[in-house]
DNA sequence: CAGTATCCCGCGAGATACTG
DNA sequence: CAGTATCTCGCGGGATACTG
């Protein structure tokens, strides 16, 4: 087990908790993660489910998140279309960071 | 232990990861924490470890996590004055979160 | 359904100078 | 040393309308 002191210190340039902040530090990422982190699912089910979420702001994150190698997209060429995201195995790294968070915020007064 | 899916659905009103984000979400917030994580600290020294940060920025953040009750801040009446920082029993339960996000963020590429 | 296209805005954040 | 005081700005993000 690491010891959270080996993350200490000046960091610059590639702290990772500054590299991981860089990801999931805008103000819907978590909760996009958390979402697909009960599986596959579709454009529309995360807009409904992000109560508040623009489509420009949704299609976004998303295709930073793709573009990260976290999400995977999946495109089915039907009428009407159909696409479906999930968590990469990298991705689903991000899983703990999420059980802390939702930890601690649930603690929270 | 809590199941990560408990936290998943709907949560446009209180939803834990929701919350820890306000907290944590912010540029710096973090790196803040993490320093703090290995013991008190003075404020020329977080501003020494957080290089590019601004003094406003600096206080502003730590302003707000004294205000959020997760750290404390000592002022010695002294000339020239020394402040410290540390965290609260409640701010040390983002622990967790920080050694998450710092663990994901070492296996980003 | 799954997005784009525009337009717009406020706030997080940076830079610099100054002070108790 | 430990901060404020100003000024400035970019971009994260919101609203709405539209389309393949």
């Amino acid at each position: 087990m690491k010891k959270i002191s080996d993350f200490n210190g000046v960091c610059d340039t590639d702290c990772p908790v500054a590299r991981a902040n860089d990801i999931i530090g805008g103000k819907w990422t978590t909760l996009i993660i958390r979402d697909l982190l009960s599986g596959k699912k579709r454009y529309s089910e995360l807009a409904r489910s992000l109560a508040g979420i623009s489509p420009r702001m949704l299609a976004a994150r998303l295709d930073m998140l793709c573009g990260a190698g976290l999400v995977a997209k999946t495109v089915y060429p039907t009428v009407p279309p159909k696409t479906e995201y999930e968590l990469t195995d990298a991705g689903k790294r991000i899983e703990p960071v999420i059980a802390a968070m939702a930890e601690f915020g649930s603690k929270l007064r």
